[in-house]
DNA sequence: TCGAAATGTCATGGAACCGTTACAAAGCCG
DNA sequence: CGGCTTTGTAACGGTTCCATGACATTTCGA
C-alpha cells in the first residue's frame, strides 16, 4: 500500500457531492473536488488523480465531452472514468461507454455497488492498494502481509522502501522521476529532498541483492528509476 | 489490426451462448466458446483470449469460482472478465466486482451495451501494452521506460541522444535543422554551439550500428539530419 | 523509559555525460 | 582538378549526476 489513492469528484449539484465525497472518503480515498468540467480539467493536468468519478450534467463542458477530451490526450487517457447519469437509456450507456468512459453507473444507483466499481477501476491503476499480491521476476510483494520474497528467500524491508518497491511494482519498466517517486510514496505534499529518493532506492536495492540475486532496479540518468 | 480481438464465452446453456456468439461474431471478434468452468480454465491456460465473458451460474466450478482463481494466478490476472448474471441483487454485483471481475452485467441485459462493455475492456488490453511507444523500421522507442530496441537488440543512449532519437521518431522523414534540433533537444533558450548537434548525432548513429544494423539517419547536407 | 530500527540530510568520491575544439574526410562548384 | 564549404570523429577538460557512508533525529515497540 503505497500513498492513499485519489478520486477526482466532478459533479456540479452540492448535495450529490457531499454524499459522494463522503462515502469515498470513509472508503479511504483522498477526495478532490471539482464543480464544472473546466475546474477539472485543470486539476487533472495538475495533479493527476487515480481515478475520476464524472456526472455526465454539468454546466458548460459536459461530462461526456470532458471525458472525450481527457481521452484524446496521451498523458490523462490512462486514467479510469466512472460516468454517473440520469440518462438510461440504452443509447445514452451506449455512447458514454464509446465516448471512453471506463463504466457507466445508472442513478438511482446503490452507493455500495459504485464504490465495488470504483474499486474496480482503482485495482488496474494501483494494485498495491486493493490487497493483492504484485509479481515481478523472482520477486513476490505481498501487500495484505507486507512481506516481500526473493528467489533467494525473504527480503526484509522497512516501511518506506516496501512502498517504493510496491510502487515500482505496480508498474515495472516505467520509468518514475524522483518528483513522482516523492508524490507516490511519501505524499503529495510532504517536503523532502529529492536526493533523499537516491538514498532510499540504495537500501531497497541493498536489501534486494544482499542473499545473492540481480539487481532489478534500472538507473535512468538524468530521468530516475524504474524496475527492471 | 493485427490478429482479430478474441472472446473466451463460459456459458452452459446452449440458447444463450449461440446468441451470445452470433452477436460477438458480428462485432469482429473471435469466439472461442467452453461450457463448464474446467474446460474455460484449460483453454485459458492454453490460447489466453483478450477478453472473457462468463456466466456466474456453471455446473461444478462456478464462474466466481472460476474469475477467483483467474484473478489469482499472475499470467491470466490481466485478461479481463465480464461477469454475466441473474442475480441482480447487490452483495452479488458487489461480490462478482470484488471477486476481480472486472465489469458485471446483470440479466436481461441489452445486447448491444453488452457488447459496448466488451469493447471498453478490449479496448484496455491492446494499447494498454503500448504505451507511448515511437515506432519507425526496427527501431521501437519507449518513452515511458525509456528504452530503445533494435532487431539486433537493445541500444545503450544517454539522456541526450534519447530525446534526439524521440524528436526524430516523432516525425520520421521530416529534415530538421541544427537550430531545430537546439530547440527541440536541448531547450528553447539554452546556448550550445551548431556544431555540438553533429557530435551527438554521431554518437547516436554509433550507438544504433554498433550491434550490426543500418545507419537510419540521413544527413541532408546544408540543412540538417533526419531520419530515415 | 530505554534501545533498536527507521528516516532525512549532508559530504564525498567516482562515473557518466556534455560541449567544444581540432583536424581529417567528403561533397560541391568553378 | 584545386579551392571552398560542410560534415564526421577523436580527444579532452569540465560539469553534472549518482552511489555510498556517516550521522543526528525521530519513531516505535518492548
Amino acid at each position: 500500500m503505497t500513498v492513499r489513492p485519489s478520486v477526482l469528484l466532478v459533479e456540479d449539484e452540492p448535495a450529490q457531492r457531499e454524499v459522494l465525497a463522503y462515502n469515498l472518503a470513509a472508503e479511504g480515498f483522498e477526495v478532490l473536488q471539482a464543480t464544472t468540467g473546466a475546474e477539472a480539467e485543470l486539476m487533472v493536468a495538475e495533479t493527476p488523480p487515480d481515478v475520476i468519478l464524472l456526472d455526465w450534467m454539468l454546466p458548460e463542458l459536459s461530462g461526456i465531452e470532458l471525458c472525450r477530451r481527457l481521452k484524446m490526450r496521451p498523458e490523462t487517457r490512462g486514467i479510469p472514468v466512472v460516468m454517473i447519469s440520469a440518462r438510461g437509456e440504452e443509447v445514452d450507456r451506449v455512447r458514454g461507454l464509446e465516448t471512453g468512459a471506463d463504466d457507466y453507473v445508472v442513478k438511482p444507483y446503490s452507493m455500495v455497488e459504485l464504490m465495488a466499481r470504483v474499486r474496480v477501476q482503482l485495482r488496474r491503476v494501483r494494485p498495491a492498494t486493493v490487497g493483492l499480491v504484485l509479481e515481478h521476476g523472482d520477486i513476490r510483494l505481498d501487500t495484505e502481509t507486507h512481506r516481500v520474497q526473493r528467489a533467494t528467500g525473504e527480503v526484509r524491508l522497512g516501511p518506506t522502501e516496501f512502498r517504493l518497491l510496491a510502487c515500482f511494482m505496480e508498474r515495472p519498466g516505467r520509468v518514475f522521476t524522483r518528483e513522482a517517486l516523492l508524490d507516490r510514496v511519501w505524499g503529495r505534499d510532504i517536503y523532502v529532498e529529492t536526493r533523499t529518493v537516491d538514498v532510499h532506492v540504495g537500501r531497497l536495492r541493498k536489501a534486494l541483492t544482499e542473499a545473492g540475486g540481480e539487481d532489478p532496479i534500472r538507473t535512468v540518468r538524468g530521468s530516475g528509476y524504474a524496475l527492471g
